[in-house]
DNA sequence: TTGACATATAAGCGATGCCTTATCTAAAGT
DNA sequence: ACTTTAGATAAGGCATCGCTTATATGTCAA
């Protein structure tokens, strides 16, 4: 699975505050364009970016789309970034330390 | 904690790779610049992102520079990330559908 | 102290990103 | 049929990105 995508669309900070809308529930791309200060083309181009990278799929309700997120490409996001938990978890800090230390005796 | 450097950092493939080899061990940029095909002031460069973003820290030696992950940024970006696991979890999934049909009833 | 080495910064360039306004398509309401 | 509504797409502007080559800075070695 190629994770890049999901990386490049998750870099922008609207798109992730998409994201975070359409997780409390699915919505209509009007309901985000009252949300964000601009236009309702920038959104839909936010929601093309997220929809490439396989997080949101639109479904069709007479005139309206509506957005629901597609939760797949993030699980490989969250695994890559959880290989890194050792770094960021004070205990194996430690162990991180004391592995160094024995390193360089 | 704003994550949103961290974020942007890690949206570049060639980043996320200069990670991964900081993961294994504390490298001088040199060790980098032989691991990609670009110049050695593009490898500065990003890492110049990732130390802005607090993912990486310098520690001087000699006229070397050896740069570690510093991993405190990922906690955020991987609590962000995790909080889509309903949306990738077989189990959840099913839920999500059945209380989606249950609000079409 | 002079020269080689390791890295950072500067300047510039083409590609991409994020926005805008204008327009197109499709579905509803009248 | 015409008009309105919802959304997508097109075209263009300006900023930022990711690279390049050239240069500056600091350290080691002879």
């Amino acid at each position: 699975m190629n994770t890049t995508p999901a990386f490049r669309a998750l870099g922008d900070p609207t798109r992730r505050a998409i994201l975070d809308l359409l997780a409390e529930e699915e919505r209509p791309v009007g309901a985000l364009v009252d949300r964000f200060a601009m236009s309702q083309p920038a959104l839909s181009q936010h929601l093309r970016v997220l929809r490439d990278a396989g997080l949101v799929t639109p479904r069709k309700d007479g005139r309206r789309r509506l957005y629901r997120v597609q939760g797949a490409p993030l699980e490989g996001v969250h695994d890559w970034v959880g290989r890194y938990e050792r770094f960021w978890s004070a205990r194996l800090d430690a162990l991180g330390a004391y592995l160094d230390d024995e390193r360089s005796r």
